[in-house]
DNA sequence: TAAGATTGATGTTTCAATCTTT
DNA sequence: AAAGATTGAAACATCAATCTTA
């Protein structure tokens, strides 16, 4: 059959799954009992910060997120309630909008990633060589991944 | 700071996030298509063939899918819903209680194997070469996965 | 008391349909 | 009609509490 993997390349995907599984599962656990949101939350903070305070599009954010519209509708929804973010109609599109950190947000960006990168260096830096992560990016996971389309550049 | 990590960490996570969420998508999407259950279905359908007739604990199920243990108790009610797994008494522990493959569970699996495994020479297999493969397994996310706890070696 | 497992309430994601503007 | 975005209903996940047996 001409699509059937190699077994290494089914121990690669298995690996991939677990490896991000194990890791995400312990940088969540460290972002609770530090108390703050979760790692979707950062995500749209970053993404917003990144765009220096112009805002975002919703589709922008799907894009840069992987995540759907619907979801990405709701995810702002409770962001909103929470004050991190605001909606401000869009001048160019009316059917549209921008969404913007709020100073709350900003703050709350800057709280989670002093925990953020404590955790990834404990899950993440800790257990690799620095050859080891060079050749993972290179060759590996990027080739995975395929390019982002929205305007973060890995 | 003592546990900051390098940028080069930072990007490995991102990539390693990133990797995992468009191959899974890809692959959910492969199975959707082909009009099969998800991913996590089939996880433990895997399982459960390979514990050969003897079946699982729900717990050792659990351990192997790295998932909480009330999830895995609804899991195994809808699979029960669609008649793959059945559920029989421990003989030797009264709380507990075996998962067992039903017939129709077996042919489910290998349904799903016949896509799932297309599915990942597409996303996986096809990107990378062998030399890739075998060091991002053995120095990369072998190492940040850790020992699988359950039943099933990697 | 602790381990194995389930359950009610609540929060999040998904599906399909909808609404508005281009 | 297509793109951007939202919404109701249903499926699924999570939290805290509970139940049973070891």
């Amino acid at each position: 059959m001409i699509d059937k993997p190699t077994e290494l390349t089914v121990d690669v995907w298995i690996a991939l799954l677990r490896a991000q599984r194990v890791a995400l599962q312990a940088i969540e656990a460290d972002l609770k009992s530090a108390g703050v949101p979760t790692l979707s939350w950062y995500d749209v903070l970053i993404e917003l910060r990144r765009s220096k305070g112009d805002g975002m599009r919703p589709f922008e954010l799907e894009q840069a997120l992987l995540l759907a519209q619907h979801n990405v509708s709701r995810l702002i929804d409770r962001m909103v309630r929470a004050g991190y973010v605001r909606r401000e109609a869009c001048t160019d599109d009316g059917r549209g909008q921008k969404i913007h950190l709020t100073e709350s947000g900003q703050e709350m960006q800057r709280r989670m990633w002093l925990v953020y990168r404590s955790s990834i260096q404990a899950h993440i830096g800790e257990r690799l060589g620095n050859e080891d992560m060079a050749r993972m990016l290179v060759t590996g996971l990027r080739s995975i991944a395929g390019k982002p389309k929205g305007v973060t550049e890995l």
